[in-house]
Formats: C-alpha cells, sequence, structure tokens
DNA sequence: TAATTCGTGCAACAAATGTTTCATGGCCGA
DNA sequence: TCGGCCATGAAACATTTGTTGCACGAATTA
C-alpha cells in the first residue's frame, strides 16, 4: 500500500487505526471524535469518559510512532493551531503556479460558491414547496449533471411522500412519463446551459398537460423555464471553476424538500418516522456506537 | 467559592487589567494574546516563554475571581471549545409562526450553508486529486442521499477520463464490484452519519485491498474513513434543516474533480473537447439562440 | 495438548504540574 | 527614620500527570 501524505497526526491515526489491537481502536477512535478534548484534558480525565484504561493512551501513542502521549497531544496541538487557519487574506500571498496553486483555486472555487448561496431567493421555493404539498403527483427531470440535483430531490421527497414522488424516465422510455402528466401534478425540471433537449421537452410536456411546472435554472430565460408556474435560480457559473457549479442548485432542491416537509405536518413526520423505523430495522445503518 | 458567569473570561481578563499589579498586568496581557497556548500547554511553559514567575498565573487567575490557574484555564478551554457552531443563534428569534416563518427558515439554512462552505480544507481536496490522477481505475460509492453526489462525481469526471470511472454497483451487486479493487486504483466512498453498512463494507473492501481510499465524510471518526488515505470533510448538520446538508458534499465533489481535471492537462482537456463535441453532434443541447 | 505470543488491566513509579509559603525589597504614611 | 504594606521571586509542598513493570487470560502456533 502506498505510503499516505503525513499531513496531520489526525490522519496518521485513522490510517494505522484498522491494524491495532480492538481496544486500542476505541481510544483511537475517541481520540479522533474528541482531538478538541484531547488537547486540553489530561490522559487520565479522557480515558475516565472514555471508559478505558489511561495506559491504553500511551500503547496507542507509541503504536503509530510517537514516543508517547505527550508527544501525540503535542503534534495534535500544533496541527490544531488557528493561527495558520483564520487569515484568509494569507492566501493572497501563494503564487499562481508551484503546488499551493490548486489549493488557492479551490479555495476560492468554495469561497466564491458560498457567495452564491445567500442570494439565492427565498421566498419563490416557498411558493414552489407549496404546490409540490398541493401536488397529487411529483415528477422529477435533470439530465446530465443535473442528474444528481434530480435523484437527491427524488430522494429525499420519497421519504415522506413515497407513492406520489417519481423520476422522470425510471421505469422506461422518458416519452412513456411524458404522456402520464396530468393537471394537478407537479413536475419539476432542473436545468442549466447548455439545455439538453430532454430537459426542454419535459418541460413543454409538462406545460401542455396543465401541470404545475417548476423549473430549477440559472437563468429566467432558459428554454425549460418558459410557461413555468415557478422559477427557482441559482447562480451556476458563479465559481471559477471548470464545471458548472451545483451547490446552488442543491441547497434550492433540499430547501424545497425541507419545506415541503414542513408543510406536511404531522402526517409527513410520521411517515418520514415509518420509513426511518423501516431502515433501522433492516439494519441498514451502522449502529450508533458508545 | 463561586466561580463568576460571566460572558468570556478573556473579557473579564480584560476588563480588570488595568487595575493590577504591573507584573500581572504583563501576565494577563500574554495571555491575552496567547490564548491558544494558555489552554494547551502548562503554566510553567507559559511562565518561561513570557519570562515571568509561575505564581504570577495563579495570582493572576486569583485576581480576576477564580480559584486558581486551573479554573481560568477550564474556562478558556470551553469558551473556545469549537462544537459551538452559534454564531447563528442571535437570530433564531425570527418568528417562529406566520407566513414568513418558511421564508425565514429557507433564508436561515442558505445562510448557515454557505459559512460551512469556506470552513472546508482545501490541501486535502488536492491531494485526494492527485491520488486520483495516479490511479489506474476510480471507484464511487455512495447510498441513500450520497448517492446523488456520487454519480455528480462519476459524471464528472467521465467526462475526461470515461474508461476509468466508474460506480459501484452499476454493472451488477455491489458484492461483484467488491472483489474487484486493486491496488493502483482509487476507492472513494461518500457517507455521513447515519453511516450505512453498504458504505462501511466498500470502504474495508477497499482497504483490504491495497487500493487508495478516499472517504468524504462528515466526520473523522466515521466508519468508512477508518484506514482512509485521504478524508474530505464537510458539515452535514450544519443548517438547521431536517435533512443532512449536501452542498459540502458537492462544493468538495465539484471541487475535487475540477483539480483531477486540472492535473490531467492536455491531454484532459482534449478529451472533454471530445466528448463535448460529441454530445453536440448528437444535438443533445439547445442549440444557443439570439 | 503444550508452548508461546499478544492484548489488556492494575498498580507503582518518577516526573511534572499548580499551589502555597516564605524571604526580600521597594513604597508610602507616620 | 521607622513601621507596615504590598508586589515579587525562589523554593518547598501536595497532587496529578504520563509512564512502565507485572500478572493474568485469550488467541495462536507447534
Amino acid at each position: 500500500m502506498a505510503e499516505p501524505a503525513k499531513s496531520s497526526p489526525l490522519s496518521e491515526l485513522r490510517i494505522a487505526l484498522p491494524s491495532l489491537p480492538m481496544r486500542l481502536q476505541e481510544v483511537g477512535r475517541f481520540v479522533a471524535a474528541n482531538d478538541y478534548d484531547a488537547t486540553t484534558r489530561s490522559m487520565r480525565d479522557l480515558a475516565a469518559e472514555a471508559g478505558a484504561d489511561p495506559a491504553a493512551f500511551t500503547r496507542l501513542a507509541k503504536a503509530i510512532g510517537y514516543s508517547g502521549w505527550d508527544a501525540l497531544r503535542a503534534a495534535l496541538t500544533e496541527s490544531r493551531r488557528p493561527s495558520q487557519i483564520s487569515p484568509f487574506s494569507g492566501r493572497a500571498k501563494s503564487r499562481r503556479h508551484g503546488p499551493n496553486a490548486d489549493v488557492a483555486l479551490v479555495s476560492d472555487k468554495l469561497e466564491a460558491e458560498a457567495m452564491g448561496l445567500p442570494r439565492i431567493a427565498a421566498p419563490p421555493i416557498v411558493e414552489a414547496a407549496r404546490a409540490l404539498h398541493d401536488a397529487k403527483r411529483i415528477w422529477i427531470t435533470g439530465y446530465r449533471s443535473c442528474r444528481s440535483v434530480a435523484e437527491l430531490l427524488n430522494y429525499e421527497l420519497r421519504l415522506f411522500r413515497p407513492e406520489q414522488v417519481q423520476l422522470v424516465g425510471t421505469s422506461g422510455p422518458d416519452d412513456l412519463d411524458l404522456g402520464a402528466f396530468r393537471p394537478g401534478e407537479a413536475v419539476i425540471v432542473i436545468g442549466f446551459l447548455p439545455y439538453t433537449h430532454a430537459s426542454v421537452r419535459v418541460a413543454q410536456a409538462a406545460h401542455r398537460a396543465g401541470a404545475t411546472l417548476i423549473a430549477i435554472a440559472d437563468s429566467l430565460s432558459a428554454p425549460m423555464a418558459e410557461g413555468a408556474d415557478h422559477v427557482l435560480l441559482f447562480e451556476a457559473a458563479s465559481s471559477p471553476g471548470f464545471f458548472p457549479s451545483l451547490t446552488g442548485a442543491i441547497a434550492i432542491a433540499q430547501s424545497l424538500a425541507a419545506v415541503t416537509f414542513s408543510l406536511g405536518g404531522p402526517a409527513a413526520k410520521k411517515r418520514l418516522e415509518h420509513t426511518e423505523a423501516r431502515l433501522t430495522a433492516a439494519s441498514t445503518y451502522v449502529s450508533e456506537k458508545g
């Protein structure tokens, strides 16, 4: 196995974790999960809270290459020192070339996308959620990279409205679903430049069928936004990256699902709990650990 | 003796500072200026660096109203604890009822998610991208809501590396793919609390096979992060919503794809152009209109 | 089955920690 | 000038810290 980067003591710990004895794994996990306490409180204190032997901490430190717990904690403390993280402007010194160019690129991209989120208009989302709440059935469409957004929306809505939500094109060719749109139903279409023909066709079919059309797009002039009852806008090109940013679309989708759920009231809550209970019963999840 | 329940230990210190003896002022200023070291290093250590007597620290603490240096440091430690992600709690007083309640909810959610993005660490993303660049093959895994992230990553990476990227579980049962992991390949696992058994199984299989494991998760203590060569963290619970936030994961995924593409150089660019040309020729997109 | 290694908890150890005491020296009021 | 007061540094104190040696039990190997 390739030797991993020794960037942080915590990552060294994680990497060595699986090959450690059981008790040391427990302690290691505890340290990873409570790294702040690990740097501030005493070893015996941590041991008491973790329900482990104090010696285990010393042994853990030695097992991953440190001279003792003191050395591990010192490394942890240094890696957590805030001075190196806080100043955003300090990144300006990073040169355009060299190994840090990519880091600067990523940081800029994240920061740019963060700026875009608060610019999303909330009221249209709430209105669209009301439309979804009233809809007898909900269809969701998204192609290419927007398919991920469509599937997320489909997934979250189905958590509390399983029978009434459906992705277009999953139970056969898209064209079959296009003919199934009815008044009183809602169709969500997600897309941005360049727009796919398929998404436009779905939007047109929805409009023609008299269904409520909700478009999540990057522009009011997007083809699938024509004739839409609700248009939710996000900035796809806000980031200096190569691919259009989808964080805005994802944020809209999740907000839409959250508000729709909120409108659903106790019934939706009960439904969600029921779904979660079923998943838990099927032991889908890893059980909570101590 | 009663401990003061004031706002912040540091502000108490600053307030009481001018009325203190000269030597205690020096020490107090040192503590205020190096509060991180004050919580992590020992009293004698600080005294040595400040060029003061260790006893001065005890006297300082008592002068402010604490029972001793230990009490002061404990207060400092608690006030600095990072888990309190509550710079927003002040605004939480916005009306809970009325027609605008949902709008406020959405706005808060978007703002909270925007705050989370810049907190994502960029260097690990770049390192992970290097690993992807070197990988002979890339597997991607994500279940439940994380599947949307996995599919987005799969889509974007396939734009310029079509043959070497594959979603786990698309060409048959997951278990078939699990046996196909090889050293020199990279496996990406995306997940957050509650963690699915399936994702943990994939991570373990990757680790066992000697493949490079990249985990995109909400915590260092996530099961699939154990033994991972790269862990990319995002905040899933940062928003006051019902479903875990995925904007962080999406942002990481897109940054990862962007940097990997960047590392690919002209070859990747050529490949992407080729793919785009093919899609255009198939008239997938709506032609630019005037 | 016997021998051996390994993981683990317990307890004792030396070192380091925070606190206290004491002696010193400067300052101000009498 | 004297006497009391306070700030200050050094050293001694009890406590707590991280560490290590030892014994017991389980798992592994011959």
